[in-house]
DNA sequence: CACCTATATACAACTAGACAAATCTTATCC
DNA sequence: GGATAAGATTTGTCTAGTTGTATATAGGTG
């Protein structure tokens, strides 16, 4: 605790900043040239400071804009029924939804098994992020037989949620028949996304939804950004 | 004055430099690799010498950066009225103030009950350093009460002075009510702002400023370089 | 022996400056 | 009002130079 270099003392002073909340989660910190000078340092060893305060996932940088407080990490309950808005609402955060895209293609051989249909059957691909109090948490992409839900990419579209579209479909009830947990790392691309770093660590959960009969609905991959998302397996 | 070592040798003749003016105030010794070319001897040897004029507090160096001649010290007076800017012109010197940090947040259980106020509530936290000819001597930290001066912080980053910016708010004149004198030891931020060594002695002031009618306007510490300083309390 | 002086080498921590890349701001035009 | 372009800000990356610290070696002195 005591001889501890400048990035040190100064990475535990932004930490006890954040923590006491006069830095706000998700507000800006001031600019590296402010934090510089107000440190009395060169820029290079508050770089050092919030590359540690980063590391830790307390913050957040985009080149150009500034650097940021991050949310709380998130709980993710994964149980029987598995739905991305309520859970967020459980656990206090608001939760938010981007299309990416949503088209028809065919299925691939995976998809095809795992829903039990012909293989080059169409299904509805659906592809997204998903946000917890505007902060990125998974990018998923699911897909769902075409011929049983023909017009499941027009209620997705104007519901803008997938538990709601099914209803219409007449589907009032899915459950989580099985899920897959892997790890991967990140892409440069899913990295961009989810405001992380490429290779940071993503949580690839591979799960597929059934009704209550048994007969799949819904296929899909969700990646969790790992520093944002704790999967939670209780009950 | 004959059998002295090298590293005395070249120490007394940086000093005479330095007395003699050839070495100007508060500018850049030559590097420690230039002086041991100079002197033809290893840099370990120069680095003696100057550590010995830096306990004479002659020089101060600064990692990275370079070795620098010293200001005079300073004799700062605590009496009824204490006013920076006055403090230092009555010495001959030239005051500045350089703001760290202006925010507001709430006060902390020590700032509520010192300047009367409920817990909780919302104080203007101003944190700087004091200078004296370019020269940093101390390391300050108000809090005032936000509710009694809203617009205090904005009067403060216009007029750089409390002074002024409490008479804006209707305060004319303020008095010391209590002064709380301790040593504490340097963390390595405070020294690297105040141009020491961590470690070194700080004098830690903890005071209160009163109006006449003895309502608390403004709770602070003042950490001052114990190099540099020397309180005095002559009435 | 114990201690100080001095040399030699290597690395860590920090500063300094420059430039690139992404973003934000602002003025301008239609 | 909205699109565009120019300029200013801000983070990311790189190279170079400076002080701080640690270790090892050797000679001289009380």
């Amino acid at each position: 605790m005591k001889n501890q270099t400048l990035w040190q003392g100064i990475a535990s002073d932004l930490e006890k900043e954040i923590v006491a909340g006069s830095l706000a989660r998700g507000s800006r910190l001031p600019t590296e040239s402010m934090l510089s000078q107000r440190y009395g340092v060169n820029r290079h060893t508050i770089r050092k400071a919030l590359s540690h305060l980063a590391e830790k996932s307390l913050i957040w940088s985009k080149r150009g804009s500034g650097v940021f407080v991050m949310q709380k990490p998130t709980i993710y309950s994964m149980g029987e029924r598995v739905r991305f808005s309520q859970n967020l609402l459980d656990a206090g955060r608001t939760p938010s939804r981007q299309k990416l895209s949503l088209s028809q293609r065919l299925a691939t051989h995976e998809e095809a098994s795992s829903l039990k249909i012909k293989k080059n059957s169409k299904v509805h691909h659906y592809e997204g992020i998903s946000f917890a109090d505007d902060e990125p948490i998974a990018l998923f992409h699911s897909v769902f037989c075409s011929k049983r839900f023909p017009a499941l990419d027009e209620y997705i579209e104007d519901l803008q949620s997938v538990t709601q579209a099914l209803k219409k479909c007449g589907v009032n009830d899915y459950i989580r028949a099985t899920t897959y947990v892997s790890a991967v790392a990140a892409s440069s691309l899913q990295a961009n996304h989810l405001r992380i770093k490429p290779n940071d660590p993503l949580l690839c959960t591979t799960s597929l939804n059934t009704d209550k009969s048994g007969t799949p609905i819904e296929f899909g991959r969700t990646y969790f950004s790992g520093k944002h998302v704790t999967l939670s397996y209780e009950a």
